[in-house]
DNA sequence: CATATCACG
DNA sequence: ACGTACGTGATATGC
């Protein structure tokens, strides 16, 4: 059942800034309106229920009531500047909360209440108005409430038809009229001079409505009747005036009102930043994040927590905290990829023991001290790991043991976010909104430079971690993450720094000899684009290049209308369509794809590669919200490979004298996930077979026999096995193979007709979204999905791809992390010289001895396959090659 | 700082 | 009636 609520901002926070005393922030902003406005927001939501809601707004400037009338609502006293300055607060305060916000120029919130409400009462939705005046009863209906603020924050009257009848023995439609008589003094609205509340009521009750009144004014005795009949005008003018106007043109959709959960993070810094600390608490304690923890007032608590704890020196320390012992760990370390791994100082914390040693080092002694730490074995604890791995890594030979990331840890818990800082997590869960930590982990921002950080900071860092763990752990353990989290990220994250640190070696002069000759051709390009065009111009400016190409040459765009922002496009896919008919074109698609491989992948990489010779990405473990990696500084992920002169790039990537490279692909791996999932027999019986997929897809689904599917066939098999790994629609798949949707949606219905299991898994995996608002890979691993949850069609639309997609590329990221951990576990175990370097999503590679290369390969193929058992099995694609070029 | 484009899986 | 396939990162342009 849809519930609406309608809300009145300027009159409701008018309202509630007198309703309390004066609130201002030690940065002195004024907030008393606004915590009253949302205290009675969360009591209203709370009670009523609402399934839609939305806050209207008076905006600035004339209405059309002053066009007729221009004194209406003169002589007001101004609003006080305290009280203007929350207006943009709560609008901020809102949009966290998702709550929708509507505003018509020249029209009053009232209006626009009045007129949504109409919508809703014709199409049967109970409405529940809210407004801190009495304006807007004449919009009570049988479906429609109001809701007055009586006084106080709390203190409300409700008024449906009979509250109105007891109240004034009116109508509410007669409420207007009565207004048309006695007038509103605030609203400057004059009535009818003599005429009050009790001789209003007392006419309407007699002649039901103004005009009839005003037929019958001759009848009126006395000097009311004589007042009446001398302002008949004025009455007329002021119903009107007091008339709402229920056709304002207030443009919404009933799923733009949708009630929403608020985007948490958000409302959270709002909050912060208002020192709202008891709506924050209320927060965190409805659930969102920890369960009912205490908030502690920031400061000296916190400060005491650091104070107590026993300073040491490093010999004490090691003597002190046992081998294997939890550690927290935290380094002012540089580990930029580019220079030499640096570390300046190192904190060690044992909560245990309420212990800690800050050491700072020297070139000279740093190794020989981090060899001592890392000599003890201790299970390491921090936020951000990775980092400090690495340089541990750079200057000893022994191997760290990462226990608990707290960055990792809350990346299982949402994947979602951007970023996760420390000073983020400390307030979620153990309750401190504190400014010095925020201080303290803005070193944390760039993930892998810290070199900076004052050695006081690093101990603040370990004792938030130390204190944010419990309840985080928590979560963890509740959302069933504790395997994921302990036996893959975490060791991960070793592997990781393990990789980085070994980077790859590329060779500049490879790549200045292909930038010279990709620079020979770009110019002989841009001079032909400009003959052709009969100008110069900037082609890699789209929005020059879409003027050239469809207005001075007056190409006919293929696709009906412009983009959003009014402008063509000239993306691949377009300009692909034209590229037969127009020369010009293909040397723009020429010119665009020489463009890019110079400007990113030589020039690009060239200031990356280190003294040494080596590029040393890094491998980001909680960026993407399916599990996967990515890669920066430089993407390794995305070197060119498709393209045949693209491919040339990788000449660049070189094994080291006496080496190769091993590199190892799943074969079809997401396809085989979503046929073990989905436990659909025939793609299972296709691929124990040994088929190739895509044409026993194409034979299936096209119903011809295998040895009959053509080229074609087989591509649009193959693009209806991608589709159906992401979600697809008819449209998207007719886009990606240029047919018409109906075509491409006949292609969707017999896959699904042909394969019933896949359909009912994908079905399924809707339904989960739509109830949990998560889904999960085969190893647990969560997304959550709040795209359910929007007021925007497209968005749930895409929520339902999310669910469909994510289990299948989240279950493929699951299996190569494991992969990827015994494969470097397994190397190092065998006390090889191989490392594992890349991980391009399915594929490994592996740079070591020549020596090595078949005891590799055999790694390489049982790490691959035994990472996870399944309906149908992992196979690998393994080949050798002295260059990244080479294997293939 | 956002947008468009294009490189990869 | 909506707009439309999943996940990334780097670069260039232009507000």
């Amino acid at each position: 059942m849809k519930k609406l609520i309608l809300i009145d901002g300027n009159s409701l926070l008018f309202r509630a800034y007198f309703a309390m005393r004066p609130m201002v922030t030690s940065k002195g902003i004024h907030t008393q309106g606004v915590f009253a406005f949302v205290n009675m927001l969360g009591k209203i939501i709370k009670d009523y229920e609402p399934s839609h809601i939305a806050v209207a707004f008076d905006l600035k400037g004339g209405t059309f009531r002053h066009e007729v009338y221009k004194d209406y609502k003169a002589g007001r006293l101004k609003t006080p500047p305290e009280l203007l300055s929350q207006i943009p607060v709560l609008h901020d305060v809102l949009s966290a909360m998702n709550i929708a916000v509507l505003e018509v120029p020249q029209y009053e919130a009232d209006d626009i209440i009045g007129t949504v409400a109409a919508k809703a009462e014709s199409e049967g939705l109970d409405t529940l108005v809210i407004s801190g005046d009495k304006d807007e009863l004449q919009l009570v209906g049988p479906h429609v409430n109001v809701l007055i603020n009586k006084r106080g924050m709390t203190e409300f009257d409700l008024y449906d038809i009979d509250a109105m009848r007891e109240r004034y023995g009116l109508t509410p439609q007669q409420f207007i009229d009565l207004k048309g008589l006695m007038g509103d003094s605030s609203d400057n609205i004059p009535g009818v001079p003599g005429i009050g509340e009790k001789k209003g009521i007392a006419l309407l009750t007699e002649y039901g409505t103004l005009e009839n009144l005003i037929e019958h004014a001759d009848e009126v005795k006395g000097k009311m009747g004589e007042k009446l009949r001398d302002n008949i005008e004025l009455a007329k003018m002021s119903k009107w005036l007091a008339t709402i106007n229920t056709k304002a043109p207030v443009e919404f959709e009933w799923d733009d009102l949708r009630f929403t959960d608020p985007d948490m993070d958000r409302l959270i810094a709002i909050y912060t930043e208002l020192e709202f600390s008891s709506f924050i608490k209320k927060l965190q304690s409805a659930g969102a994040y920890s369960q009912g923890e205490e908030t502690h007032e920031a400061g000296p608590d916190l400060a005491e927590k650091i104070n107590s704890v026993k300073r040491a020196g490093i010999e004490d320390f090691l003597s002190e905290v046992q081998e294997g012992s939890e550690v927290y760990i935290e380094a002012a370390a540089d580990a930029n990829h580019i220079s030499e791994p640096e570390i300046r100082s190192i904190c060690l914390f044992s909560a245990e023991k309420n212990m800690a040693c800050i050491r700072e080092l020297t070139p000279m002694d740093c190794s020989l001290v981090i060899g001592q730490i890392a000599e003890k074995n201790y299970s390491l604890c921090g936020c951000g790991l990775k980092r400090i791995l690495y340089s541990m890594l750079a200057k000893s030979d022994f191997t760290p043991y990462p226990y608990y990331d707290a960055e990792i840890a809350e990346y299982l818990i949402d994947a979602n976010r951007q970023k996760y800082p420390l000073d983020k997590m400390l307030l979620r869960y153990a309750g401190y909104a504190s400014k010095e930590a925020e201080a303290a982990v803005l070193a944390d921002e760039v993930s892998y430079n810290s070199l900076e950080a004052d050695p006081e900071d690093l101990l603040k860092r370990a004792v938030y971690v130390s204190l944010v763990r419990a309840e985080q752990q928590k979560l963890l353990e509740e959302s069933g993450l504790n395997d994921l989290f302990r036996d893959c990220e975490m060791p991960l994250t070793l592997t990781l720094a393990r990789m980085e640190l070994e980077g790859i070696k590329c060779e500049p002069s490879t790549l200045k000899e292909i930038g010279d000759e990709l620079s020979g051709n770009i110019d002989r390009l841009e001079g032909e684009i400009y003959a052709e065009a009969g100008r110069e111009f900037n082609i890699n400016s789209p929005k020059q290049l879409g003027t050239v190409l469809f207005e001075d040459l007056g190409i006919p765009y293929p696709k009906p209308g412009k983009n959003k922002s009014g402008s063509y496009s000239t993306a691949a896919d377009i300009l692909d369509k034209l590229k037969d008919d127009h020369k010009i074109v293909s040397d723009v698609l020429g010119y665009r794809k020489l463009a890019k491989l110079r400007s990113t992948y030589v020039e690009g990489l060239l200031p990356l590669i280190g003294a040494d010779g080596r590029v040393r990405p890094h491998f980001m473990q909680t960026v993407t919200a399916t599990g996967r990696l990515s890669c920066t500084e430089p993407n390794l992920q995305n070197i060119p490979i498709r393209d045949d002169y693209g491919r040339l790039i990788r000449k660049a990537f070189v094994a080291g004298s006496g080496n190769v490279f091993t590199g190892s692909d799943y074969s079809q791996i997401e396809l085989r996930i979503l046929a073990a999932l989905s436990g659909d027999e025939s793609l299972i019986a296709d691929f124990r077979a040994g088929k190739d997929i895509h044409k026993a897809t194409a034979a299936r689904v096209f119903d011809i026999p295998e040895d009959e599917v053509t080229a074609l066939d087989r591509t649009r098999a193959k693009a209806v096995n991608f589709g159906v790994v992401y979600g697809m629609s008819g449209f998207g798949l007719g886009e990606s193979l240029n047919i018409t949707r109906s075509d491409a949606q006949k292609y969707i219905n017999d896959y699904f007709a042909k394969h019933k299991s896949v359909k009912e898994y994908l079905d399924r995996q809707i339904e989960t979204g739509e109830n949990d608002r998560e889904v999960r890979t085969y190893f647990g691993r969560v997304r959550k999905l709040p795209e359910f949850a929007s007021r925007k069609f497209m968005e749930r639309e895409l929520a339902k791809r999310l669910a469909m997609n994510t289990p299948i590329q989240g279950t493929a990221a699951d299996i190569i992390k494991i992969a990827m951990n015994s494969v470097s576990s397994e190397l190092q175990k065998r006390g090889l010289a191989s490392k594992l370097i890349l991980q391009i999503h399915d594929e490994l590679i592996v740079e070591g001895p020549e020596s090595e290369e078949s005891e590799v390969k055999e790694i390489l193929e049982t790490c691959m396959m035994g990472a996870a058992d399944l309906a149908v099995d992992l196979i690998c694609d393994i080949h050798s090659g002295k260059t990244w070029y080479e294997l293939k």
